[in-house]
DNA sequence: TTCATTTAATACTATCCAGTACAGAATGAA
DNA sequence: TTCATTCTGTACTGGATAGTATTAAATGAA
């Protein structure tokens, strides 16, 4: 009963979500997401409103996609401190190389001073918690494993540190090897 | 025999300092930089040249103060571990609390994707070259001291994901008694 | 076919901001 | 005092860009 919409959300947010995570929030103009995604301006704003609202949706999706996969690489069997060494390994080609010079979308954007932004704040703090909790659910899982005095909150939290720090470190360009080396090293205080 | 300068050029570099830390270099404006110092822009002009020019003098300033202060901390006697401790733990004030929310001006630069520009990114990595070498060479020093195995160069890189992963999460408020834990924590590597 | 409704495309407005032109003020030298 | 020189302040320009008004197009229902 109306003219339908010509294009897919979907695709949409994925070419917004590569200019946001190359260009950083402020400088993504959306004459380049439109251009990118074929689709005019009023469109957008038809269908995601403005620019702060079209971020948090990207950014949702972003943060979704990794805590779904931690999830399900967190939940297979066996012991803890090779399904978390399995679950940073995966970050490896995101940290390193050419790929990894534009770092984490999350991250990217939490270390932009404009995006003071309640909203965005509180998502990534949101995100940040769940991927922990993850992390210390599995930990304390496994308890028994660890020597006497393991702290598994501590380490989930080190762990979150190590996380962040490599996928920051990457947008100078780091060395899959030195990466994965790194990741290995700090594997070795789950004992 | 000319009309002399009315401003220090240190206060304003400090003043655009705030300004950058607090914005990042895409947000802050000229207006505000002028506006916080009381000069005008034609002054800001003639002194520093333009936007970018002025925020590598800053980002020079900011690098210098941390590595003269990692120097001298680095070169007191004592074991690696300690000194190096010590180094760290003088970070935690600026990578928790309200103060730590800002995180670091090095770091924000590097995660700010508008930044691409090759002197901003040679300068961030000169900076991380000389502060990951002040470790390594320190470490290398002490290996006598270490078990059989440990990896100076490995260990020193390590140490820099772990500083830059708490300066990159001290953007969501960080605990100063759990930064100072996963520090402790972290020197457990170096045995 | 006709109409109500939603989407699409063009073109516009308003604003912000980096950088500058220009005129006036402060200094030391002659 | 006079002049050359450098700095200062106001006010401007040009360009980029977020957001929108308006008109045309596409659809299903009556």
């Amino acid at each position: 009963m109306a003219r339908p919409r010509s294009f897919d959300p979907d695709d949409v947010l994925e070419v917004a979500r590569e200019v946001f995570w190359r260009k950083g929030y402020q400088a993504a103009s959306l004459d380049e997401i439109t251009a990118a995604s074929g689709i005019a301006k009023p469109s957008l704003y038809a269908a995601f409103g403005d620019k702060s609202t079209l971020f948090l949706r990207v950014l949702d999706r972003y943060h979704d996609g990794i805590l779904g996969w931690a999830e399900r690489v967190l939940a297979q069997p066996g012991p803890a401190r090779e399904v978390i060494r399995q679950w940073l390994t995966g970050f490896v080609p995101y940290c390193s190389g050419a790929k990894g010079l534009r770092g984490c979308l999350s991250i990217n954007s939490a270390t932009d001073g404009s995006l003071d932004q309640t909203k965005v704040r509180n998502n990534i703090e949101r995100y940040n918690r769940r991927l922990e909790e993850l992390l210390r659910a599995r930990l304390r899982a496994d308890r028994a494993q660890f020597k006497k005095g393991f702290d598994p909150d501590l380490t989930a939290h080190t762990i979150m540190v190590v996380h962040t720090g490599l996928m920051t470190l990457a947008h100078q360009g780091s060395d899959a090897k030195q990466v994965q080396a790194v990741i290995d090293q700090v594997m070795t205080l789950l004992a």
